[in-house]
DNA sequence: GTCCAATATCGATACTTGTCAATATCTATC
DNA sequence: GATAGATATTGACAAGTATCGATATTGGAC
């Protein structure tokens, strides 16, 4: 829902490793989280709580282990941010002077 | 350059109206920004300088004013992403069981 | 060169957050 | 119910960072 939610979610080395794995598996156990990112157990757990929270990703367990994909509405979100930028990006006036102000 | 490193710069409210109004308007003025951001002239040169070296923004000197714009290099790298994430989400394998480790 | 406006830098502070050890919870199996 | 493994929660601490006031720098006009 909230892209700068979405973002922060994304901004940390650990959570974008996670998020890059899920991209490729397309899903994976949480127990195989531990050994990509070098961090401890319940630091893992901790950012898939953020990124859970933040909506970029879902999970469900099955038995013992739990496992995680990527939400869609979230990729979503970057993919129509990424529009916006690449859009913005590149627009150009290059005006010389600065335009009179309108207000003061 | 660095996906992590503009995400990071992204993620923040302050950056990010700084962004999305770049992206509006195409190229702003730096003394324009202290208006939309509620926050002190210091604050947001120094958020400027952060999207400048995370390669988001580029700015150049006319007089007086200092004239900002988006990079379209960081803005095809988030349009990347969002392909990335894109694709990635939904490829759900869906298996029942945890498949049995390769190593160990 | 002097004055003024726009922008950047510096130093200090408060807030946020990533991390781990210890512990709790949950599920399956016996 | 007891045990064992997988995951989550808690509490504490360290590192990072957003913020501002004060000050420095830069460029234009006189």
């Amino acid at each position: 829902m909230d892209d700068l939610r979405i973002l922060k979610a994304l901004a940390d080395p650990t959570r974008f490793a996670i998020v890059k794995q899920l991209s490729t598996d397309g899903e994976v156990c949480a127990c195989d989280f531990t050994s990509c990112c070098d961090v401890s157990q319940p630091t893992v757990s901790h950012h898939l709580k953020v990124l859970r929270e933040a909506g970029v990703i879902a999970c469900e367990r099955r038995g013992t282990w739990i496992y995680y994909w990527l939400e869609p509405k979230a990729a979503h979100r970057i993919a129509a941010l990424g529009r916006m930028l690449t859009s913005g990006a590149g627009k150009e006036p290059k005006r010389v002077t600065k335009p009179a102000l309108v207000t003061a």
